[in-house]
DNA sequence: GTGAACTATGCAGTATACTTCATACTTGTT
DNA sequence: AACAAGTATGAAGTATACTGCATAGTTCAC
């Protein structure tokens, strides 16, 4: 079992930012029965994964209410297997959904990218080039 | 050329946003020298264009200073050529650690999906289930 | 046993991305 | 002409996701 400070340097995240997702209910530490003096949160290695889990979900687009709806569904007592499988197939077609846009953002800054790399080939590396679309490709 | 009210219906985007990201420097409209009698903007096929651009980019996590950043690299004067196509990787490899990431969330979710479509089968699908881990699956 | 480092709690503040509101002028319809 | 609908501008308000601060108690190294 670890503290927080263990949990942030595991994953990067920041001690402030771990409380507000425990805060958020995205997950629970435990205090220990055992120990009277003082009252430290204690969290087992699945903290670390949600936390992983959280900060992809977040890097592709998924707000905080959209995590905690999967991890309810995988969490949570009290929600039926029925709701808990639509929540997740939902979530499996908005993944399917940004992997389509990923594909077409990056289709679209490539021909960006191929379409100055083309213009004024003339001109070193260093020069201001003045803009505009040499090639009949779609803007972007 | 298209008033902001056609812009909004063709993207779906509010009017609100449309001029919010006009004013972050997202893209501009023209005004026209002919028309005297008022200062409405005007919008090229372009803008819709960008606007769908940004639609896809903020859908998969990008923000709108790093959209900013792909847009002044394909419309700017003044930014090297060698400044743009360096912007341009970078966001091109963003987009591939995206890609990874979203595999990766779209995995543990199905695997989610899986340990929760196996456990406590002798039950209906409207039962409240008691939760756990029936399969030695890793959590997510 | 003293000081540095760690932990808990609560509340205020910040950044991003809108969203609403108020005001005022313009255009199109009847 | 009247009135709904569209447009411009600026400022204030909201939601999300943190981030920092102040306070106070705890643990650990020396």
């Amino acid at each position: 079992m670890k503290l927080i400070n263990q949990l942030s340097k595991e994953t990067g995240i920041p001690i402030g930012t771990i409380r507000f997702y425990e805060k958020t209910g995205l997950f629970t530490g435990e205090k220990k029965e055992e120990v009277k003096t003082n009252n430290y949160v204690y969290y087992g290695d699945d903290v670390v994964e949600k936390l992983r889990f959280i900060q992809m979900a977040k890097a592709v687009g998924f707000t905080l209410a959209e995590i905690k709806e999967v991890v309810d569904a995988w969490y949570k007592k009290q929600i039926s297997k029925k709701a808990k499988i639509q929540v997740l197939d939902k979530k499996l077609l908005q993944i399917e959904e940004k992997i389509k846009e990923l594909k077409s953002v990056k289709k679209q800054i490539a021909i960006c990218k191929f379409n100055i790399e083309n213009e004024n080939i003339e001109n070193a590396d260093e020069t201001i080039i003045s803009g505009g679309r040499p090639f009949d490709l779609p803007p972007y």
